[in-house]
DNA sequence: AAACTCACG
DNA sequence: ACGTACGTGAGTTTC
């Protein structure tokens, strides 16, 4: 069996570029999707594949992939002729139904790539058709790739197999690679050796075959005069090595995408009913004989007005049956359910009269409601829903399936405005249709809950139910038109039932030592307390900052520091600035210390405790600015870590019986995916180096051997680090740093001067902002910006902070996302007996039985890694143990 | 309900 | 002259 895989952008790309301009009469350019369709029947004429595929890039025209958002300069912006005419192409190949394959964060190369691997694999027969010769690199025994150009209207192409590879560059394929390593390529912005050509590299390569062998051998090359490499050439080489090892990772093409592909669901098949009048429209006459269309097949235009909604209460079994068929055929229905399940609303614009809503009050439904429920939540019925996340745990926990959901409007609409506060339904429908909803559902914390008996409820289930039909209407095109389609649909929405079982699992913690904890820090309490009253001379609460105020600042006379809008301030970095002063300071710190972890640790974790010794969080998804998750009741992603004592928390997050907790995190996550979108090249060469990053800025900053890295360097460099990440101000990096301003300033420099690509981008981000109004994340996870046409001035340098945090923030929060999805999938596959339990940002916990604790471990990093590429490594780290503590590692 | 403090990434 | 890091949630006091 054959399947042909097509670079959808290289070759619509090229016919763009290689045909003259066409328009339809009404002024829509089409010749590049034109010349794309011509390129098409040629291909299938060569070839006769049994399945043809096409695979797009998908990235955000703002910050391109790889090392890319630097090169602007080198890489043109697609012009908007062509732009435009791209979703057309999408659209004729869903026509013709021809599968298209794309994957947010991924470059349409990786996919050829993974798709030409799963082929062989499958035992397939692979052709990749692209005009780019990157793809070379993945010709091997069944693969083959067949190079087209099109030129003055004329497409030519060239098979290159095996053997013809070898015959025209006398090398194997694979060390393409080194060979791009080694030469560069501006346009894909590899940088290369410097000094080293098209005719220099191919000899390398022909002599050593890959760039880890050459230099290996290169004191063999010192030596040898008549091979390819002279001296000059040798020195360059060294100098390079850095570059060129960087240059291997960025022309390496992935072969490991998460993309759910197998060869057979590609197969050839006829054309859709839509196809014959999309071909009119795009004046294609010619082609639709080709593409054997005709108008039989044609649809029948379906625009009529939907009147209101009926509405019927549903009691009897058979009718159930009747309505079940109907969903099940229908596109999708929209649906709400109450926290218990003991109603449901569902509302079907299936056929041509006004939309059913159906109620089901199981009190009055005589038949067996569960098979009912069970075929109303498998994947049959395509479900839209509000808050899918918190219905799927409820369907979990009673025993039900929970397949199908296809949207979500809460969820899309925080998608669409990341800081509108609450998405409760009526909100919503306000929001986008002005119109109130009716009162009597009470909704509660965005979870859609019922007060007050079934008759209120029968009058208004159906009226909230037909409203999550209308958004849905409304919010998924906005979707499609902000590109969040597709991080919707690869993160967000598939993430429900992550969390869902997450949140259903909870975490086992070991209640007799935290109340033991809790025990002995009341005891510590007690001692500081009687300090503390001993030095202040008399009783007062302690906990009041206002008496605190009083006792240290007015009778004891202590020099106070900043002031609140109440008073003056007794924060920990105050008192930290005053402990010499008097031996109380220290007292009411240790104090205050005790305090915070036994009422919210101690305590707080015991009360959120449930009878079966397991504590279960509620993972917000639409709360922050950034789109993170949130963590509340208990919150469980503020459990201490940063003190020994506090730590120790941790130790009593405990796995079951026989199991242990796999913990990974993301090594600096957001400094790498600082290096990728600013595209600073000394910063990705750091990250190629694999040590210590915060040495390595230190040892860059302040102009010193590696070695010569002294603590307190590496401390200066690391808060540079983090104060870059949240959009720094010299001030405050002096407060951080207890360092004058001046000095935060001259580190400041000294970092831009040593990273030049960061300051492009925090000037260029913020610009952009600026016009805009909006940032976004590598995955176009959107943040409205407001605050930058404010017209006052503290407000808009929070939104310029802003502007440099939430895409570096927000990123890192998009990539876990979407290895959450990743690891749950294959957890699901081959480790059926773990689970994922825990999320805190850039860490996963999993608890699986001892046995499988290096295997999942295994495969936590592999998923966590593999999940986006960017032009630096994404390395995470696991270790297991018995609990919390012990697998942070 | 708001203010303050402090736990986490 | 001023106020200054980004993103969260919870417990406590005070109004």
């Amino acid at each position: 069996m054959k399947l042909m895989v097509i670079d959808g952008n290289s070759i619509i790309n090229r016919a763009y570029y290689g045909i003259r301009p066409l328009t339809t009469r009404d002024g829509l350019y089409t010749h590049a999707v034109f010349g794309f369709l011509t390129t098409l029947l040629r291909l299938e004429g060569e070839e006769a594949p049994d399945a043809v595929c096409v695979a797009f890039d998908l990235h955000a025209p703002t910050f391109r992939h790889k090392a890319d958002a630097a090169y602007k300069a080198t890489r043109k912006p697609m012009p908007e002729e062509l732009r435009m005419q791209v979703p057309v192409l999408k659209e004729v190949l869903d026509a013709l139904n021809i599968p298209r394959y794309e994957l947010e964060g991924w470059e349409a190369d990786d996919l050829l790539g993974t798709i030409s691997r799963k082929c062989a694999a499958a035992g397939w027969e692979c052709v990749v058709v692209t005009g780019d010769k990157d793809s070379l690199q993945l010709i091997d025994g069944t693969t083959k790739v067949k190079l087209v150009s099109t030129r003055m209207g004329q497409t030519t192409t060239k098979d290159m197999t095996e053997e013809a590879f070898r015959e025209e560059y006398r090398f194997d394929p694979i060390h393409m690679i080194d060979l791009k390593a080694l030469m560069g390529d501006s346009s894909d912005n590899i940088p290369g050796v410097k000094g080293v050509g098209e005719k220099t590299a191919m000899g390398l390569v022909q002599m050593y075959g890959s760039i880890n062998h050459l230099y290996e051998h290169m004191p063999e090359i010192v030596t040898a005069p008549e091979t390819p490499a002279r001296p000059g050439v040798v020195k360059k080489l060294a100098e390079g090595e850095e570059a060129a090892r960087h240059s291997c990772w960025l022309a390496t093409i992935a072969t490991d995408a998460p993309l759910d592909f197998r060869p057979e669901d590609n197969l050839r098949g006829a054309p859709g009913p839509e196809a014959y009048p999309l071909f009119l429209r795009l004046e294609f006459t010619k082609l639709i004989e080709k593409f054997g269309l005709s108008p039989e097949a044609a649809p029948a235009p379906d625009k009529r007005k939907k009147a209101a909604a009926v509405v019927e209460t549903v009691t009897d079994p058979e009718r159930g049956e009747e309505l079940l068929a109907l969903w099940r055929a229908a596109d999708h229905v929209a649906l709400l359910a109450l926290p218990d399940v003991s109603a449901v609303g569902v509302c079907c614009e299936a056929g041509e009269g006004p939309a059913v809503v159906a109620e089901l009050f199981f009190e009055r439904y005589r038949g067996d409601w569960n098979g009912l429920l069970a075929a109303l939540f498998s994947e049959e019925v395509k479900k839209v829903s509000h808050n899918v996340k918190d219905l799927t745990r409820t369907l979990l926990e009673n025993g039900l399936p929970a397949e199908g959901f296809i949207f979500d409007t809460a969820l899309a609409a925080y998608l669409l405005d990341a800081t509108a506060g609450s998405y409760d339904l009526q909100r919503l429908f306000v929001a986008y249709f002005n119109e109130e909803l009716p009162k009597p559902l009470y909704l509660e914390a965005d979870a859609f809950s019922l007060l007050g008996d079934g008759a209120a409820a029968a009058a208004s289930l159906d009226s909230y139910t037909a409203a999550v039909e209308a958004l849905y209407g409304a919010l998924a095109p906005r979707l499609r038109e902000r590109n969040q389609w597709g991080l919707f649909q690869t993160a967000e929405l598939p993430l429900c039932r992550v969390l869902a079982e997450m949140e259903a699992a909870g975490c086992g913690v070991d209640a007799r030592a935290l109340a033991e904890f809790g025990g002995s820090l009341s005891s510590r309490i007690a001692g500081q307390e009687a300090a503390i009253y001993d030095m202040a001379g008399g009783k007062f609460n302690i906990n009041s900052p206002k008496q605190l105020g009083e006792v240290l600042f007015e009778r004891l006379g202590l020099p106070h520091g900043k002031k609140t809008k109440t008073g003056w301030s007794t924060n920990a970095d105050v008192l930290e600035k005053l402990r010499f002063q008097h031996p109380i300071v220290d007292a009411v710190l240790e104090y205050r210390q005790y305090a915070k972890l036994k009422s919210t640790y101690a305590d707080g974790l015991l009360k959120a405790m449930d009878s079966d010794g397991r504590v279960r969080t509620n993972f917000q998804m639409t709360v922050t600015a950034t789109g993170r998750l949130s963590s509340t009741e208990p919150n469980l992603q503020n459990i201490p870590t940063r003190t020994d004592l506090g730590s120790e928390f941790r130790r009593m997050f405990t796995a079951a019986a026989g199991c242990v907790l796999v913990d990974a995190d993301y090594s600096q996550i957001e400094l790498r995916i600082l290096a990728h979108i600013a595209g600073d090249e000394a910063m990705e060469a750091a990250f190629l180096a694999g040590g210590d990053f915060h040495a390595e800025t230190a040892a860059k900053v302040f102009h010193v051997a590696r070695e010569d890295v002294t603590h307190e360097m590496r401390r200066r460099a690391k808060a540079v680090n983090f104060g870059i990440v949240y959009g720094i101000s010299a001030f405050s990096l002096s407060q951080d740093l207890g360092v004058i301003v001046a000095e935060a300033r001259d580190y400041m420099e000294a970092y831009f001067a040593t990273f030049p690509g960061v300051r492009r981008y925090m000037d260029g981000v913020v610009e952009k902002a600026r016009e805009a109004g909006f940032v976004e994340t590598l995955f176009h996870r959107r943040r409205d910006l407001p605050e930058l046409a404010s017209s006052n001035k503290n407000m808009q340098s929070f939104g310029e902070r802003v502007a440099l945090n939430m895409p570096i923030q927000g990123t890192a929060a998009d990539v876990m996302k979407l290895a959450m999805v990743a690891v749950w999938k294959r957890l699901r596959k081959e480790k059926p007996a773990a689970r994922l339990v825990l999320q805190v940002h850039d860490e996963l916990i999993v608890e699986c039985p001892g046995d499988e604790a290096e295997a999942v471990a295994r495969l936590l990093e592999e998923e966590m890694e593999h999940v986006v590429r960017l032009s630096v490594p994404l390395t995470a780290e696991a270790h297991w143990g018995k609990n919390w503590l012990e697998a942070k590692g």
